[in-house]
RNA sequence: GCGCCCAUCGUCUAGCGGUCUAGGACGUCGCCCUUUCACGGCGAAAACAGGGGUUCGAGUCCCCUUGGGCGCGCCA
């Protein structure tokens, strides 16, 4: 076996990429940077009923977007089911696995004696050494793992520590189907050796099959990968991850305006951590990743601190990747809003303009587009009720007050503005807020905004005293 | 029901027998900064699930209880 590290990711394209699916590829991906190996990428789509297309897309599109690329090829596991029945019938020819013949209801009757004898519901094992001949006519048989039935199968693994099954709670798997297609235990470990990976790291809820596989493994003779399994991600509530709260797929974080460093800063926190630090660029969480500081208890999905994560990396972000990043999303968000799906180019420039000030104030990309609205709305502005307040009769008189003197700038800035505010609140004795938040309402129609002079200066003069005007009409 | 796993502030977590009157972060609440909102700064409230052991000493080790989770398919 290499040295190299050869982590995979292994979703079954069922549905999208969910956002504990991100995680595992994650930590995946970290890992094998860590140490300078390979992320192999593998779709588990040997179940025909459930697999899709879009699903297969939605996950690529989803790991992409989050900058987790694989190494080499996808593989996809239907394509194998031949490399797969041979390693079956491999097993049969040395006697490590047999043909079972019992049917569906014979099974259903196994479960319900055991559960009515508190037992373990297992396959007893009634075709175990039977002779095939024995075989009753026009059935198919399925191709089941003679495991041992006495002493114990035992994971090292690299999270939850080294953990012990009695074999005589597991039962005879199926390995190949009776229409001879392998059943995902036995794909699954034919293909993590196969692609020569050497550890394998997946949600806890795989940690009972790590048992059944180490078994097959044991039968085939082969290495048995590293194990890790991480802990799974709840809900708010401690429950299952239902789609309510964080069960959506990564696409729907994208149009909820969160960006992929502070999603991959937040999921790389969920189980793992490296003393008090908090925030991890890409780079330094790689650095930093080790299986040995994953936790072992489940965490909860918690929306307020990505969204803190994700105010954090908009800071950092680009103004001009920024723009780009709303523009990805546009087609989502701009038609509701009265926006195209694109932006037309005075407006871009508009946004670039004031995105300093507004990416100050957001927590997420759709925040920052409404809190922009300032920029794209018509006049005459429609003020929400907290703008209406600020220019009551009082508002109003001050607005008037102003009104002349921002006429009478020649060269619009933020600076000559502000001077000119500045020198009318000196002179009327008036509080700068007092004339800054009547303006304010008039400009953007509401009492939140951007600094009001980069707001004049990015409006720009006729555009800024119209919008004055009309509130005093 | 059986098997396996887990258990520190509301949440994510630090803690790997004494340095813990339990640290950080998010959130919450004050104060400061300030043209608003944010940002930033300062500060506060907030946790070792319960019970037994082991030990000179336990958040840290063991057992039990309770509470959660996952698994128990010819699904993956």
């Amino acid at each position: 076996m290499s040295d190299t590290v050869v982590t995979r990711f292994a979703p079954s394209p069922t549905g999208f990429l969910h956002i504990g699916g991100a995680r595992t590829a994650l930590f995946n991906w970290l890992y094998a940077r860590r140490h300078g190996g390979k992320m192999l990428l593998r779709i588990e789509d040997t179940d025909r009923e459930r697999s899709t297309e879009a699903a297969i897309k939605a996950i690529l599109d989803g790991l992409s977007w989050l900058g987790l690329t694989w190494d080499g090829d996808v593989v996809y596991q239907y394509a194998r089911a031949a490399r797969h029945r041979e390693v079956a019938e491999q097993l049969l020819r040395a006697g490590k696995a047999y043909y079972c013949y019992a049917s569906q209801q014979e099974l259903e009757e196994m479960r319900e004696q055991a559960r009515r004898e508190g037992r373990p519901m297992r396959y007893d094992g009634r075709w175990r050494d039977r002779d095939p001949s024995e075989a009753p006519a026009g059935v198919k048989p399925v191709i089941r793992l003679k495991a041992p039935t006495d002493g114990e199968t035992v994971i090292e693994d690299e999270v939850q520590g080294r953990v012990t099954w009695q074999n005589k709670d597991l039962d005879d798997l199926v390995l190949l189907r009776s229409d001879g297609t392998p059943t995902y235990m036995l794909a699954v470990v034919v293909d993590d050796h196969d692609m020569a990976v050497t550890h394998v790291i997946r949600g806890d809820d795989h940690l009972t099959n790590a048992a059944r596989q180490k078994q097959i493994y044991d039968a085939l003779g082969w290495d048995v990968p590293r194990f890790a399994h991480i802990p799974l991600i709840h809900g708010p509530d401690g429950a299952k991850l239902s789609k309510r709260h964080g069960a959506l797929g990564v696409d729907a974080y994208r149009s909820m305006g969160y960006i992929p460093a502070a999603l991959r800063n937040y999921l790389v926190r969920l189980g793992w951590s490296h003393g008090d630090q908090e925030i991890f660029s890409t780079e330094e969480m790689i650095a930093a990743f080790d299986l040995a500081s994953v936790g072992r208890s489940p965490a909860r999905f918690d929306f307020a601190k990505l969204e803190n994560l994700n105010g954090h990396y908009m800071r950092l972000a680009d103004d001009e990747d920024l723009i780009r990043a709303i523009e990805a999303i546009l087609p989502e968000l701009g038609p509701s809003r009265g926006l195209g799906t694109t932006f037309d180019p005075s407006l871009r420039r508009k946004l670039l303009a004031a995105m300093p000030g507004l990416k100050e104030r957001a927590k997420t990309l759709v925040e920052l587009l409404d809190s922009a609205s300032y920029l794209y709305a018509r006049r005459p502005l429609a003020l929400d009720e907290k703008a209406k307040g600020l220019l009551g009769d009082d508002g109003r008189g001050r607005l008037a007050i102003v009104l002349p003197r921002l006429e009478a700038i020649a060269d619009w800035s933020a600076e000559t503005t502000e001077a000119a505010v500045r020198g009318v609140a000196e002179e009327t004795g008036l509080k700068l807020g007092q004339l800054a938040q009547p303006l304010r309402a008039a400009l953007t129609g509401r009492a939140t905004s951007p600094g009001l002079f980069d707001v004049m200066a990015v409006l720009g003069r006729d555009e800024s005293l119209s919008r004055l005007r009309d509130q005093l009409a």
